[in-house]
Formats: C-alpha cells, structure tokens, sequence
RNA sequence: CGCGGGGUGGAGCAGUCUGGUUAGCUCGCUUGGCUCAUAACCAAGAGGUCGUAGGUUCAAAUCCUACCCCCGCAACCA
C-alpha cells in the first residue's frame, strides 16, 4: 500500500505575548494525531508557525526599540524553541512575513476580487493607540482608554470586505454533511445556531494610517490587509499554495487543530476563503477546549496562570504532554492545579508505568543476567485505544494504555516470579519457565511503549531500547522518580 | 422566554440517544496480602436521595413536564 499523505495544522499564535498553556495544547493534540498517523505508515506534513503583522506587534517593538521585523525574529524564535521543548514533530514553520507568504496573499486576494467589496466599517477607535477595540474592550474599561485616558471614539473608515455570506449555504452543507466535520459534535451544533442568519461579511482590510505593519493590498495603496485573510491563508502558503509544486498532495488539510475561540473564524471566515479560491474545505476541525486553573479561567489578575516551560523544567516534558492528553479532556474544557499533577505524575507516571518497567527490568537482571528469553508474541487488543484515537479522543486512548500497564502488573502479581526463581534452584524446569515468564512481561512492556509513542515519545523510546536488544543494560535510572515540589511529601512524617 | 454544555459516592468522569442483571471506571480513603520494584504492586472494603418536584411505565440516572444551580458563548477578542 502506498503510504497515504496527511497534513495537520495548529493555530497560528500572536507573536505580541510568550507562549502559554492554550498554544501547548494546540501543539500537543496535532503531535499525538501527527505521531500516530506516522507510526501507521503515513506521510505526514505538520504545520506550526507564528502571526507577525498588526499594530500591537509594532507597538511592542517600539517599546523595546526594535523594528516590527526585528521584534517579530526575537518572538518567532522563542515560539519555535518552546515547540522544539515540547518535542513537537512539526514539519513545517510558517511566518506571516515570509516573502512567499506575503506574496501569496497577494495572489489570494486577487482571487477573491469577485467577493470582496469595498464598505464602511465601524467601531471605537482610540486615536492614541490608532487602532479599533471591540465592543467588550470597550466595555470593559468603561469607554476610557486605560492607556490613553482618552475616550474612545465610534467613528467608520474605509475597509474591503470579503463577502462570507455569499457561502452560507455551501458552508452550513459543508458542516451538517461532515465535508467538513466540526469535532466535538456540539462545537458543529454551536457554530450552525451562531451562522443561521447567515454568515456576516468581514472586514480585511484597514487604512494605511490605522495600519501600517501589515501586507498591502493589491491595487491600492492605501489599504493594509488585516489580520484574518493574512494569518488564515498561512494553512495553505506554508504548503507552497500558489506557486511552489507539491501542495496539492497536502491539501485539504486532514485536521486543522484549533481553540474553541478561534471557531467561528474557522468556521466562518476560512472556508468562504477556500471556497472564494475554488480549494476544498478542510475535512476536520478539532476544536480543543481552554484549561483552567483550580476551576476558574487562568488570567494574569487572579495569578493562577501556570507556565508550561516550568513544568517541563520540573518534570520533564514527557510529564507535560501525559497530564495534557490525558487529564484534558482532548474536546472539551479541563482543570490543572499543581496538586492533581503532581498526583498524576507520582501515581500514574511513577507508581503504576515507571514502577512496571523498573520491577520488569530489575528482575530479568537478578534472575536472568539480564538476558531476555524468547516468549510467544502476546498481543494486546488494540481496538479500543484505536477507535479512541480516531475518534480524536486521546485522553480515552491514553486510558487504555493504562489497562494494558494494570493488566501487566495483575499477571505480575498472578505468577509470582520471585517464588518461581526460588523453585527454580531445585527444579530446572522451572529455569525455563522463569525465563519464559520474564520474555512474556518484556513483551508486553514492548508493546505498551508503542502505544505510548503518540503521546510521550521520549519514554517510548527508553523503554523500548530498554528491552529490544534482549539484554537488559545494567543501570536502570527510575523512569519518573516521586517529586514533591508542590504538594507535602508523605513520606516525612510529622 | 438569546444559544450551547453540564449537575451521578471526597475529586474527576462513563452510563442517558436504543428504559430492564447487585449504577460502572480512575484517583483518594480503610484494611489485608506480597516483597521482584520508585514507601512501589495486588486484593478486599467503606462511601451514592444519579440537581429538585411531579408524570409515563410492570420497570427510569435513562422517556415527558416544570423548576433550581454551575459553566461557556453572544460575530472582527490572532
């Protein structure tokens, strides 16, 4: 069979602000769906990348006296060596301000002339700052620039519009016949109630003067285009899309991974894009939920933000990407607070998988020299951690991996190895079931590092050359030693 | 009557569409066992008015009605 191509996308983050929790999570799922369809034989293309243009870049830049370009370097290298911590398997990075994908965006414009039309758009804008706020920043701050002290102004310019609602049609088919599936079902149901009057025209551009760090609009120069036509045709520049062969074997796009914010801009801004180019429309869209912190929405006022760099600092990344998959749920909302991760960590990681591998090893070293004897190939049903995964339900998988570790440890305790070895200095028939014992749990502990390949590769990958090779090396190092860095450790008394 | 999701033993969830064995699972807790292992592992147990009140039915967590509570979203928030 010919090895199948596949293409996988995360959001693209804003450049203005480091990277954090959500973006993890984005980067995460589509390296679990990029790992497993690898390790099924196929040709996979994953795509990360960051969003440059737009007036609050350039306003940090000017802050730290740097050019927009210059500041915009400094942050696409921190997002790049925070998904390289993360041990993300991208095969792609895409910039915003790449020539090819300014110029590609030239093109698309040009493209969509037939729906794109020239309006007035109308918002509060703070003369200060030189840019529109949203009703709810607004709202917020009372109407008063926080930063300005300066009202805020509702004033209308001049703006294209891409005309969205020329698709709402194709668009609501697209979604209700699963051409383009929204995942989890009730994101789908959610999107169609919000588009049932039908999807709204969108402005993608903005004056010059409101605008200045951005790509120009074709033909007329004194338009800059805004930030949803240049960030979202990235999907498809960074595969080449217009010129450069070889993008046609990629798109469309099998998952595109996203937050449950940015939805309707994917749902509703994207696809008439792709429709307005004559492209198909991607087949899935997995919307992942936000974490929260100890129940409540992590922000900066409350101080329950949690940096993701600290816990791989901690723990080690493989920690990060377990309690991630697992403990949030893939498709909906989930909760971190430092007590159920390091929980999670010391019983889970340490005591039920790490614990497993040291017993399994240590016992081929003291009762076979380290030397692992053949067993017959045990097969582990496979089926549910599959259909979990295709179902894009990967804390479901990680579930069943879980069983597999469980199960081993039952027949473990069921067999007693040790009493065996102790039979086996009278008995030499019990020298070859020993052996035979010792092989069967290798085995398995072969297979469970497959399965954990998707999700923690690292680990995977230690287990598996722990006991590949049929000699167990002799220096084990406990593969997730306890910490207590955040909770009491009950091993102290008093 | 804006839209959506949810309320199941201490915590997190499954089960609800297609009513029907003692309401399942993970973690925590208690007790027991074991000793190969990271104070790990295995077993048993305690713990639940399935949000509330009605209704349908031989039978409801599951279907119907009303109500209460929590959480998101409410179009340019990258």
């Amino acid at each position: 069979m010919m090895a199948k191509n596949a293409y996988i996308t995360t959001a693209i983050p804003y450049v203005n602000g480091a990277p954090h929790i959500g973006h993890a999570i984005d980067y995460l799922i589509a390296d679990i769906w990029a790992r497993y369809q690898r390790q099924n034989g196929h040709e996979v293309r994953f795509q990360v990348g960051t969003d440059e243009h737009g007036n609050k870049v350039a306003a940090k830049a000017a802050e730290q006296n740097l050019t927009p370009q210059e500041f915009a370097d400094k942050m696409t290298q921190v997002y790049v060596a925070f998904i390289n911590k993360m041990n993300v398997s991208y095969t792609d990075v895409i910039r915003t301000t790449d020539p090819h994908h300014m110029a590609a965006c030239q093109y698309i414009w040009q493209q969509l002339k037939p729906h794109i039309y020239k309006g007035s758009y109308e918002g509060w804008y703070c003369i200060g700052h030189e840019a529109f706020f949203t009703d709810k920043e607004v709202q917020e701050t009372n109407g008063v620039c926080p930063d300005h002290q300066q009202p805020y102004e509702h004033i209308s310019e001049e703006n294209y519009f891409l005309k969205c609602s020329d698709f709402t049609d194709d668009i609501r088919e697209a979604i209700q016949s699963h051409r383009m599936e929204i995942v989890p079902e009730f994101r789908a149901k959610e999107f169609l109630e919000l588009m049932k009057d039908g999807l709204k025209d969108v402005s993608i551009s903005r004056p010059k003067k409101s605008l200045s760090w951005g790509i120009p609009v074709p033909d007329d120069p004194e338009q800059v285009m805004y930030v949803w036509l240049d960030a979202l045709a990235n999907y498809i520049t960074v595969l080449g899309y217009p010129d450069i062969e070889g993008w046609q074997s990629y798109w469309p796009a099998d998952v595109q991974v996203i937050g449950k914010d940015i939805l309707r801009f994917h749902a509703g801004i994207w696809p008439p894009m792709l429709l307005g180019l004559g492209l198909p429309l991607p087949k899935k869209l997995l919307v992942h939920g936000h974490v929260n912190s100890s129940g409540s929405k992590m922000s900066k006022s409350v101080g329950n933000v949690v940096d993701p760099n600290q816990i791989m600092d901690e723990y080690g990344v493989d920690a990060l990407r377990y309690y991630f998959a697992r403990h949030i749920p893939t498709l909906d909302d989930g909760d971190f607070t430092w007590e159920k991760f390091e929980q999670a960590y010391n019983t889970e990681l340490g005591n039920d998988l790490g614990n497993l591998v040291q017993r399994v090893a240590s016992m081929v070293l003291r009762y076979e020299q380290g030397v692992i004897g053949d067993a017959p190939q045990s097969e582990h049903d496979m089926g549910p951690y599959r259909a979990k995964i295709e179902a894009l339900e990967f804390n479901g998988a990680l579930d069943e991996i879980w069983q597999a570790v469980r199960s081993l440890n039952q027949y473990i305790e069921r067999i007693k190895p040790w009493e065996i070895a102790k039979n086996a200095q009278k008995d030499p028939e019990e020298v070859s079931h020993l052996s035979e014992v010792l092989a069967y749990a290798s085995g398995m502990l072969l297979q469970i590092s497959d399965l954990l390949v998707p999700f923690m590769p690292t680990t995977a990958a230690t287990i598996r050359t722990m006991f590949e090779t049929g000699v167990v090396p002799n220096e084990i190092q406990p593969l997730f030693p306890r910490l207590y860095l955040h909770t009491p450790d009950p091993r102290v008394k008093g």
